[in-house]
DNA sequence: GAGAGATCTGGAAGCGCTTCCAGTCGGGGA
DNA sequence: TCCCCGACTGGAAGCGCTTCCAGATCTCTC
C-alpha cells in the first residue's frame, strides 16, 4: 500500500509498535536475526506491509558502520579518458558482483583537481567501505594515498612500480608477446610496435612483452613509438613509422583504438593489410570486429576484471585477504594478420 | 598529520573538546555557518589540522535527510546496454555538474531482476537525492515506480508515453528529419530507413522524423524496418534491406552503431558508398569518424545531456521547480553522404 | 551609564537504526 | 518438586553529526 504522501516515511519504531513488540524485535525480525519467535516475525512483518515501511539505508548505515557502496574511481588525467569504452566494460562486470554482495557502485572520475580531491576526501571519511582504482599512471598521488587510507582498495591494473597487495590485472606481457609472436610466425620480420601511454603499467608492460617476442627471435625491438591509446595517436603514429620504416611488415598497436588507428593512416598511406601490413591490437573491443579488416587482436576479459576486482573487494570488506589475480588474454585471429 | 592507524577516527566531539569548544561551535565552523566568533573559528581549524579530522558523511547524511549522492539508472533489457558508448558520455557530463554541486554519482544498471529491484528499494528508501533514469523501455514499470516516489526524477531521453514532468531529451524528431532531407537534397528517392527499437522513444521519434521528410518531399516513407541499435543489427537490417530493395539509394540508420553495420553491410555486398548508397547514422560517436567511409551523422550533444539531467536534478533537489530542456542536433557530413 | 539589539555559546534533542545485556519465561532432567 | 538452561524480549546505550533554543556576552546609542 502506497502511503500517504504527506506523510514523513514510517520509521521502526512505528513498526514496532503496530506489531506490538519492541524495537529490538523487530530490528531482528527485519534482518532475520535469530530469537525471535514465529509469531513476533509474522507480526513484523505484516506491520511492514500494512505500513509500507523501508528501512533507512542512512541510519542503518550510521549504526553498523557499513555505507553499503563501493566506488570505482577512474583516474586518469582528464574525463575523456573514460570515453574509452573499456570501463564500459569493467563497470558491467564490478556492477554484477557488486549487485551480488548487495553494495550500490559509486563512480568516481578523478580527473579534475575537484574530483581527486573528492577522491581523497571519499578515502579518508571511508566513504564507501572499498574502493577500485584504475588507469592510474606513473607517480599519481592518488596510489599513496589510496595504500595509506584505512579502507579497502583493491587496484585494477597495477600501477607502475611496486604492486599493491591487492590487484587484478590482465597478463599484458603475455599477451604482447603472443600477438608478436603471431606476427613473426607470418614471416614478417620487420615488426613495428606503437605502444601505449609508458607512464602506465599497461604501456610499459605491453612493451615489454614486444620486446621480449623480438629478442627471442634474435631480432631487434624497435624503440617505443608512443600513443595516448586513442585512434588518432594510432594513426599518427602509424603515418610516422611509414616515413621512416617503409618497409614494415608488421605492426602490434597496444590498444585496439590505437591499432584501428594504424589501419586507417594505412589506408590512407595505400598500404593493403594484411598483405602489406599485418596489424594486430590488444583488448578485443567492438572496434575491433567492425574495423575493415576486422582486427586480430589480444583478448582480454575485461568485464571479468571488473568482476574479480570487484569480488575482490568483497572479500577484503568481509575481512578475508585475498590474493592477487591475473586473468590470461589470448590471441583473437582475424582478417588484419 | 597521519592519525595512529590503531586508533578510532576522531570525532566531532574530540575536535570540539580539543579546541575548547562545544560541539555546537565546533560544527558551525566546520560548516562555516555564521555565529562563530574567528577567535573560536580558528581554535576549531587548528584542532582539526592536528586531529586529522574528517566529518562522518554518514553521520551528515543522517541528521541532514541529505545523502550527498544522485543515481544515475540505466534501465534496459540487458546490462549489455550498457557497452553502448553513448552511456559513457552521459556520465563525463553528468559526473561534471554533479561534482560542481558537491555529490556523488552512484549508477545503477537496472538490466537484472535483482538490479531493478535495488533500484525501486533505493527509491522507495530515498537512498540517494535524486534519480535519473535512462533508457526506458515502453511499459517499463520503473518509469511508474519513479514518479510515485517521493524523490526528484529526472528523466534522460522521455519514455515512451506522456512525458515525466522533468526530463532532457534531444531533438529526435528534428535530428531525423534534417538527415533525411539531406539524403533527399543529395537527389536520392529511394530512400530506406533502419530505425532503433521502436519501443523506445527515441527509436519511435527518429522514425518520425524519417517519414515526415519523405511525406514532405512527396515520397513513400518505407516502413520501419527495426533494428536494436547494435552494429550486427544494422548490418542485418542493410542486408535485408538490399535483398528486398536493390535499388535503394540511401539509408537513415537511427545511430552510427547500426549505420556502422549497414556500411559493412554495403561493402560486402559491394556497393561502394556514397556512390551507391549514401548512409546517414544518428549520434556521432568515435565510430562515425573511424568508420570506412566515414560517416555523416547526426550530431547530439551527449555530455551535455548528462550534464543538463544532472543539473537538472540539482535544481530540483534545491527546491526549485526546472523545466524541461530538449537540447538541438546538428548535421555533421563526412563521406559517407 | 543603562537598555536594546546583535552576536555568540553550549546544552539538549533529535536523525533512525543496531546491538549489548539484563531479565523473563518455559520446559526438561535430577 | 525444584533447578538450570536455552530461547525470547525489550530497555537503553550508542553510531556521529546538525540544529533549535535559551541564555550569556558584547556593542552601541541615547
Amino acid at each position: 500500500m502506497a502511503q500517504d504522501a504527506s506523510r514523513r516515511q514510517p520509521t521502526l519504531d512505528e513498526v514496532a509498535e503496530l506489531a506490538g513488540v519492541s524495537r529490538s524485535v523487530a530490528s531482528r525480525a527485519l534482518n532475520n536475526a535469530p530469537h525471535v519467535s514465529r509469531v513476533k516475525r509474522e507480526a513484523v512483518e505484516r506491520a511492514v506491509q500494512r505500513l509500507g515501511y523501508v528501512p533507512n539505508p542512512t541510519a542503518r548505515a550510521l549504526a553498523t558502520r557499513q555505507t553499503g557502496a563501493a566506488a570505482l574511481v577512474i583516474a586518469g588525467e582528464d574525463p575523456s579518458i573514460f570515453a574509452d569504452p573499456f570501463f564500459a566494460q569493467v563497470i558491467v562486470g564490478a556492477s554484477a558482483a557488486l549487485e551480488e554482495a548487495d553494495l550500490h557502485l559509486m563512480l568516481c572520475l578523478a580527473a579534475s583537481d575537484r574530483g581527486r580531491k573528492r577522491v581523497e576526501e571519499l578515502l579518508r571519511s571511508k566513504g564507501a567501505d572499498g574502493v577500485m582504482l584504475m588507469a592510474l599512471r606513473e607517480g599519481d598521488p592518488l596510489a599513496r594515498t589510496a595504500q595509506e587510507a584505512e579502507i579497502p582498495v583493491v587496484f585494477g591494473g597495477r600501477p607502475v612500480g611496486p604492486a599493491p597487495r591487492w590487484y587484478v590485472d590482465v597478463d599484458n606481457v603475455g599477451g604482447a608477446r603472443g600477438a608478436t609472436e603471431h606476427l613473426l610466425c607470418l614471416g614478417r620480420t620487420r615488426v613495428a610496435v606503437i605502444c601505449g601511454r609508458l607512464d602506465t603499467e599497461a604501456g610499459r608492460a605491453r612493451y615489454r612483452g614486444y620486446r621480449d617476442a623480438m629478442l627471442a627471435a634474435g631480432l631487434d625491438p624497435f624503440p617505443p613509438r608512443e600513443g595516448d591509446f586513442t585512434e588518432p595517436s594510432g594513426a599518427a603514429a602509424m603515418t610516422a613509422l611509414l616515413a621512416e620504416h617503409p618497409g614494415v611488415e608488421g605492426v602490434f598497436a597496444a590498444n585496439d583504438n590505437m591499432a584501428a588507428g594504424a589501419l586507417r593512416a594505412l589506408r590512407e598511406a595505400g598500404r593493403s593489410v594484411p598483405a602489406d601490413v599485418a596489424v594486430i591490437g590488444f583488448d578485443d573491443l567492438a572496434i575491433a570486429r567492425i574495423a575493415d579488416p576486422p582486427l586480430t587482436t589480444v583478448h582480454q576479459p575485461i568485464a571479468a576484471l571488473g568482476l574479480e576486482m570487484a569480488r575482490m573487494l568483497v572479500a577484503l570488506v568481509g575481512g578475508q585477504d585475498p590474493t592477487p589475480l591475473i586473468l590470461p588474454t589470448r590471441l583473437v585471429t582475424r582478417a588484419s594478420a
